[in-house]
DNA sequence: GGCAAGTTTGCAGCTTCTGCACCTTCGCTC
DNA sequence: GAGCGAAGGTGCAGAAGCTGCAAACTTGCC
């Protein structure tokens, strides 16, 4: 989720990401401390040992920098669509889609998790969080449509995608609800399972949720 | 969604509602001439006739005035869910506890038509919007554990739960879309017929969408 | 008419966020 | 290794969002 990536960078840019990830730590470590509300900027700028003027070059938001960077996800989650074979249906094609970014998540446990505590503490922030992915939702909801044949007005290609964000989300709240005592990837696959079959209710279909259309990988 | 209701309220009441509804009228139809930053609370109390101070006496937020009253809804539709039979499916029983929202939405189609026509220029009202509706979330996932014997941890719960606000959502936006063309109830019924399917890829089962759980009600 | 409760308002004040100008640092070239 | 241009950091001024408080005004009721 994070740029991190191999330091084959200059040193001003290492700086630059080191800057940043300090600002992104110190206000996920202050909020979950104390609450949203009784921290400031410049005290998140002051925790990283930079000023509040530089607090802004980095983050639009306050809130930005507690959700991360929801850019570089965008163009992950659309280049593992695009290499899922076209005939893969729309549901499936997003879940393989996200697994990259599933990974990283999983690969940054520790900052996630706080992440989310912090997060599903403030539904704010939950909705900053979809709010940053709108974009990128409106991007995929133009490649299923392509896929699907259909036009990006119909309601198919938009209901997929907003159905999967769903799953994705619900699962990371799971994750982090259960302090990520499951593996990520494990929830997601659940979660698209039980989707893919309809979302059966359980009385009726109990063992609907371990079947559905789930796919051996992972 | 907004109070509305009959008029059986003394004359203080009355006007207080008056007044709201002048602020968030004045409000969005000011933010869809000019965008969100282009406008400010200021403005928006002048043009309902009332001090700033008093907008926030109101609203407590420049969004809220845009996106509107979730509390009253929340009631609504945590008191519909309670009356669907238990025996009804999960998603079902959902889909049913919205349908007074949603026609209460339709009656007051140009108003919301509005509404969602800003949310969805300014994708963080959109969150915004999503994020009062945490608390009915919420409030809906224990509900529906209840109703099928699992625990509120459990991923069914909260899983059918956003999967039927994304699905709420993504009709909202395509009515929306449509200037309203079709009926809302309509689009909702066709989306949850979707999801109940499986959200079968269009291509493997181009019938699917038409079928599924739909319920011949409206 | 007059009181109690509820509403509106102005004001002071804090925080978020932006534009601008200045200064420092970095990376590269000659 | 001196020097130059670009990029990053910083301070300051100021607009806008939002809150607490206390004064003024309305309304509902006796």
């Amino acid at each position: 989720m994070t740029p991190g990536d191999p330091a084959a960078l200059g040193r001003r840019d290492r700086k630059k990401q080191q800057t940043r990830a300090a600002l992104a730590d110190a206000a996920l470590r202050l909020v979950d401390e104390r609450g949203l509300d009784q921290v400031t900027v410049e005290e998140i700028a002051d925790a990283a040992d930079v000023s509040a003027r530089t607090f802004f070059n980095y983050f639009s938001t306050k809130d930005d920098a507690l959700v991360g960077d929801t850019d570089s996800d965008r163009e992950r989650v659309l280049r593992a669509l695009a290499d899922v074979p076209p005939q893969v249906p729309a549901l499936q094609a997003i879940r393989q889609a996200l697994t990259e970014v599933v990974d990283e998540v999983q690969g940054e446990a520790d900052l996630w998790l706080l992440r989310m505590r912090v997060v599903v503490q403030h539904p704010v922030l939950l909705a900053r969080l979809v709010a940053g992915n709108a974009a990128t939702e409106k991007a995929l909801i133009e490649v299923v449509a392509d896929r699907t044949g259909l036009s990006p007005d119909d309601t198919y290609p938009a209901l997929v995608v907003a159905v999967g964000g769903a799953a994705l989300r619900t699962s990371m709240v799971r994750w982090a609800a259960s302090g990520g005592a499951r593996s990520l990837a494990e929830l997601v696959n659940e979660a698209f399972a039980v989707v893919g079959a309809g979302l059966p209710d359980p009385r009726t279909a109990p063992d609907a949720a371990a079947s559905g259309q789930a796919d051996p990988r992972v």
